[in-house]
This record gives structure tokens, sequence and C-alpha cells, in this order.
DNA sequence: GCAAGGAGTGAACCACGGTTCAATCCAACG
DNA sequence: CGTTGGATTGAACCGTGGTTCACTCCTTGC
């Protein structure tokens, strides 16, 4: 407020365009974009309509960096559970799965907003990148499983958007708005059957090797009993 | 005109509303749903905006009517083809994916408009059938080769599901509206590459003696060499 | 106190395309 | 011809939600 602009006024500002931001996101993650609208994020600031403009350009750009923020921390989570996950492709390709699947599962409204929810073409922008880092992160692991004879020869390009979409579809019917919440026992089902789904694809080669041998996956290529 | 309503009247009606589907149908299958405003409808048929509505509730009917007449008929194609595959399951599914991925291909707009475009609800519930209609003769599909041992042990609602999410964003990055064409020989090179994903996944066994054992078709569970 | 000027306000504005409806047209009948 | 009434017209209307901007508020420096 004094005429030098520069003092703990930053921080305020900052403070402020923050609480915009983190409004907007709960608005996000309770009812989708579609909820986040400029009147509901400056009420829910105790703020005015006006005032949101003057940190921001346009409801889209706050809706994009809302969305690159929430979709950025899933990443973040995913990236950490591969990178713990060691060497072997099929441990990292099982975490990207698991992680991701089980995070959407937990947080349906948000993981419908990030994947499905229409969106405005700006915040479409964010969500292509989005979804390809997570082909991009499949095909370095499906590419290196293929190099270690880990998984059958094929493109693996075209075999991670395939993963992906196996797994968001399969996912769908879980997190649309209106469904009901799986219980722990379904979600534990759909995870493990889009799992075993998607290592049968790449045609993963003894899994008891890599896993204990228990858990979830059943991939008999051959035999096939029943579990 | 006449005081009696029927005559051939009747007909000239019948025309006129078909006129104005086909006119809609012309619009999405060149620039989705979004084009086909009411306006524009109705200037493709040198009509005014009004006469639209006294063959239509509203455009959200019309457009409905349309994703249903346009979808009605890929069903049908498939429906067909399934049909004509044969006993063998594999077969059977190959067929529904191959065709489901060459119409795709080969009509890139009014496949995005059907699968991928932002839409109303009223027609978003027209989608939703379709997309259920594949997950259910993919469902049945699979539900059979599970019984005859063609595929290996799996929850087949999901297994379906995941196969339509694979084909499906395994085909997006080519037929989104800003995408280049793919050539022929990279049309069959995702084609093929789609069927072995989802035929790898659903474990087929004995894939020679399905198919004549030549094609695209290199599916080997355990020994997997380089082709 | 008082002037300065940045921050905040919210009602008005705008864009857009679907929808309406009073006016008009016109073929068919007597 | 004159009348009838369904078909057609298209300009005006409306709902929605993002965006603007003239005005107020309030802290700071003198």
């Amino acid at each position: 407020m004094p005429y030098r602009p520069t003092a703990l006024t930053r921080k305020n500002a900052e403070d402020k365009r923050d609480g915009f931001l983190r409004a907007a996101r709960t608005l996000v993650a309770a009812d989708g974009f579609r909820a986040a609208t400029v009147a509901a994020i400056a009420a829910r600031c105790q703020a005015s309509v006006g005032s949101v403009y003057s940190y921001f350009d346009s409801r889209d750009r706050l809706l994009a960096e809302v969305f690159r923020s929430a979709a950025g921390h899933e990443i973040d989570l995913v990236r950490e559970a591969v990178a713990d996950a060691g060497q072997q492709a099929s441990q990292r390709l099982g975490e990207l799965i698991r992680i991701f699947s089980g995070r959407a599962l937990a947080g349906r409204r948000m993981a419908w907003a990030l994947l499905f929810e229409p969106v405005s073409p700006v915040v479409e922008a964010e969500r292509l990148e989005y979804r390809r880092f997570y082909t991009d992160v499949g095909e370095r692991i499906i590419s290196d499983g293929l190099a270690a004879g880990t998984f059958v020869p094929q493109d693996a390009r075209l075999a991670s958007s395939a993963v992906m979409g196996a797994v968001s579809e399969a996912l769908v019917g879980w997190i649309r708005p209106d469904s009901a919440e799986p219980s722990a026992e379904e979600q534990r089902r759909v995870m493990d059957g889009i799992q075993d789904f998607c290592f049968r694809a790449l045609g993963v080669r003894d899994l008891a090797a890599s896993f204990g041998g228990g858990g979830a996956t059943s991939v008999q290529p051959r035999t096939g009993g029943r579990p």
C-alpha cells in the first residue's frame, strides 16, 4: 500500500494469488473445472470478482495454472514411485500403473477433472502435456524392458499409449461424477485387473522372478489356472 | 399445404427433416458437432433458422439424432463383420478391433466427433450408449473366448473396457483434428500393433491355428524371438 | 490532518448461439 | 377469386458467465 511498491506487500500479493489458486483448486477437486467460476473463486476468498483479474489475465490462465499444479503433483508422485521401483521394467511399469490408478480412485473428482472433464482449449493444452508425460514415461520404461528382454518385441510408443488408454478406460467407469464410490475391495480388484491386463499385453516373462510370487499378479501366459 | 394434413405432404415433411439431418451430419463429418450450428444447418438446406424448429425440438435433439444415426451405422458395420468372422473368439475380436480402427482412420473427423469431441450432455448420453455397445460386444466375445479356453482367465468386462481404451488411445493421436493424415502404411502398422497388443493382453493361445499364420499377428507368449 | 495512489469493488457490459413468435407466404378448396 | 390455415421466415430475445472500469477504500508519507 505504500508508494514504493516493494516491501512485504510483495508477500501479501503472492499470498493473495496463492489464495485464489488454492480456492480454485478446491472447487475443481469438489466439482470439476466447470464449477470453478470466477465468482465462486472470488467468493471463497471473500474477495470481489474484479480482484481476481489483478492477479490473473483470465479465468483460462488461472485454471491452466491450477491444472498444471494439480497435475504436476500427480506427476511427481508417479515419478518418485517409478524411481524407487528399482531396475526391473515390469516393476517400474507396475508402479506407474498402480500409483496412477490408486491416486485416481482415491481422488475421483479431481482425477475425472484432470483426465476427462471437457475444458477450454487453453486448459486442454495443459492436459495434452500431462498425458504426454505419462506416455513418455511409459515409453521409456517399455523401451528399457524391450532392451532387457522383459517384454515381447513391439512398438514402445504404441504400447505405451495403449497401456494408458487401457488404464484410463478401465478407470473411467469408477471415477465418473455420477458413479458410486467403489469399495476398497473393488478398487483392489480393478487395479490388479488393469495391471495384469497390461503385463500380459506387454508379454511380461517370468513374473515370479520379478515379484515375490504372491501379490496381485496372476499372469500365466500359457497354463493359466484359476486364482 | 391442404386442410387435411395427410397426403404426400407427409413425404415432403419427412424429406425436409431428412435434409436437415443430412446437412447436420455433413457438417459434423467435416468439422465436428461444434460446427453444426442451427444457422449453418438451415443455410445448407436453403431454409430459415426457424424452420429447423418445426422439425426438431432443439438443436441438442437434432444432434443426438445425428449421433445416433452415424454411430448406428458404425455399429452395424462392426456387428456384421463380427457375425461374419466365424466362431473363434479371437477372430471375432480381431474383426471388432480392425473394423473399428479402420473406420476411424478412414473417417477421421467423424470418428473424432463420435469418440472424443466435447459435446452437450444430451449428445454425451448417446455417446455413452455407443461406447457401451462396443464394450458389451467385446465382453460377450471375451466371455465366449474364456469359456472356450482361447483366452487366459480374467474379468471379461474389465478386459473389454481395457481393450476399447487401448484401441481408442492408440487411435486418438491419429484422428485429432489437427493431426496429419497417416499414410496407408502407417495405418496398417497402427492397426496391427493395436490388435497384437490386445491379443497378447487377452492371452490368445495358438494364434497360428486361428489365423493363416502369416498376417500381422506375431504373438509369442513364451518364446518370442525377434522378428 | 491531508493528499496520493495502489488495491479492491461489483454492477454493467459483452459475446455467443440457441430459441421464440408475430408476420408473411402460398397451395388448396369452395 | 377469396378464404383458410399450415409452413416458413428472420429479427428480436434470452441465459450464461467471463470481462471491464469508474468508483470507493485505506494505508502511507509528509
